[in-house]
DNA sequence: ACAAAAGTGTTCACGGTACACCCATGA
DNA sequence: TCATGGGTGTACCGTGAACACTTTTGT
């Protein structure tokens, strides 16, 4: 990052800055991946479904503009929040770029992933605001699709090798629960389950609290944590998870 | 991305967007990994090494940028760039924010690997250039020493599952080449010669083109190419090389 | 003939895969 | 007592790690 060199300024490009969230969830009970999308009642674009988005504010950090968005949508507690990409490309895709004369846009995207069961929907005047299955999601305004893309690819490759699953899921959970939970995210069969099951215990961070719970029909399940400290040596160590 | 909201503009932030750029290159002879610093001779942090970077112009997009200041810096044929991260924090770590009254300055870095052989360092009035072993650089300007560790971690992990090491190498290489490319960038050692060997030439990439090069003493070496289309399986497959 | 570098082969142990099987509970 | 889901055990195969060995050149 250069200083402002006064004397070549004129070239130079001004720029508003917005931030775009992909906001995934895990709906554990009906093994459903949803992505959170807000209907556009403006023009560009208007009545398409698009990302939560905002621009950023005087005094206002990108990943504070990220948390906001996240707290004008919906209300969680549990969350894990990274930036996935920044585009730029010059005199915007929108046909309003061409009316707002030297100004540009750039987006910078933030991928989230937050605790279904806990998130609630704040609903604002204007918008509709939804959790869309992933593979039910309709052409989006601006380059959201491509975002969304993006964030998607993230987030598979992100769960099979960072402990992410749990800054998502409940304190304490079943063995069978952290399975959907892959399952959801990756697909059916990306592993055998005893074998899914035994690989993770032998590594040793996840700790049996010596509680049941009886879900049904069925022998109960133990009920597990995730031990911060005992995970540490898998650090920055590939394929950990799947 | 919003559109302009004309009602809410007052508050918004108005940015210059900077690229600041981590160029890396394997010194295969030495077996040394360096990467492109640059002296500066402006306040602030005058007398600084910092990383070549270039603030964003009208009607430019930030790659086309990226790739300016590679242009200016040294010219190459063969490189691999992508983007890495985007750091914007409010009101700049720079003490000559506050000159700049409502002005934010906000950075996308880019991570760069070029051919070492080819590149040619273009010298500027002003400016000192150089390629800095990476182990031996010093504290540097702005938040870049931040960048360069987070473009050197990227560069480890890409090398590992992407085939990256052919954008940069000749045409036609020798094993060992190659061996030794990995090897200055993972460190002596990080795997077994001969294993290494096999491993590649069992997943049948990398062809023989029949052709022996002597080098001092010793028997003489075969020559390989990168086969594109035999590499395509293994694209978004974890751990192909290493 | 010897050193140096390229290239081949062999052994061993570990870890993933695919299953079959046992256990505890509700209905 | 049967269905349901939880949990354990095992046999096999592939592959990576370690290292010894052979081949081809320069000097």
């Amino acid at each position: 990052m250069k200083p402002p060199n006064t004397l070549a300024n004129k070239s130079l490009a001004d720029f508003k800055v917005g931030v775009d969230n992909v906001i995934f969830s895990v709906d554990t009970q009906l093994n459903r991946l949803l992505v959170l999308l807000i209907k556009r009642r403006e023009e560009p674009f208007s009545n398409y479904w698009s990302l939560p988005g905002t621009l950023v504010r005087n005094g206002e950090s990108l990943e504070t503009a990220a948390y906001r968005i996240l707290a004008e949508k919906i209300s969680v507690n549990n969350l894990y929040l990274e930036q996935l990409y920044t585009f730029g490309s010059p005199e915007g895709d929108s046909p309003a770029a061409a009316e707002s004369f030297g100004k540009r846009y750039l987006s910078v995207s933030y991928f989230a992933l937050v605790r279904f069961e806990e998130a609630k929907l704040i609903t604002e005047r204007d918008y509709n605001i939804t959790w869309y299955m992933i593979d039910k999601v309709p052409d989006l305004a601006f380059n959201h699709g491509q975002i969304l893309a993006y964030g998607w690819r993230r987030l598979r490759n992100k769960v099979e090798y960072s402990p992410v699953a749990f800054e998502v899921l409940p304190e304490l959970f079943t063995l069978n629960d952290l399975y959907q939970f892959y399952e959801t995210i990756l697909g059916k069969n990306f592993s055998d389950y005893s074998n899914f099951r035994n690989r993770l215990l032998k590594l040793g961070f996840l700790k049996d609290m010596g509680l049941k719970v009886s879900r049904g029909a069925g022998r109960p399940a133990s009920l597990y944590r995730f031990d911060e400290k005992a995970f540490a040596p898998f650090k920055d160590q590939p394929l950990v998870f799947v």
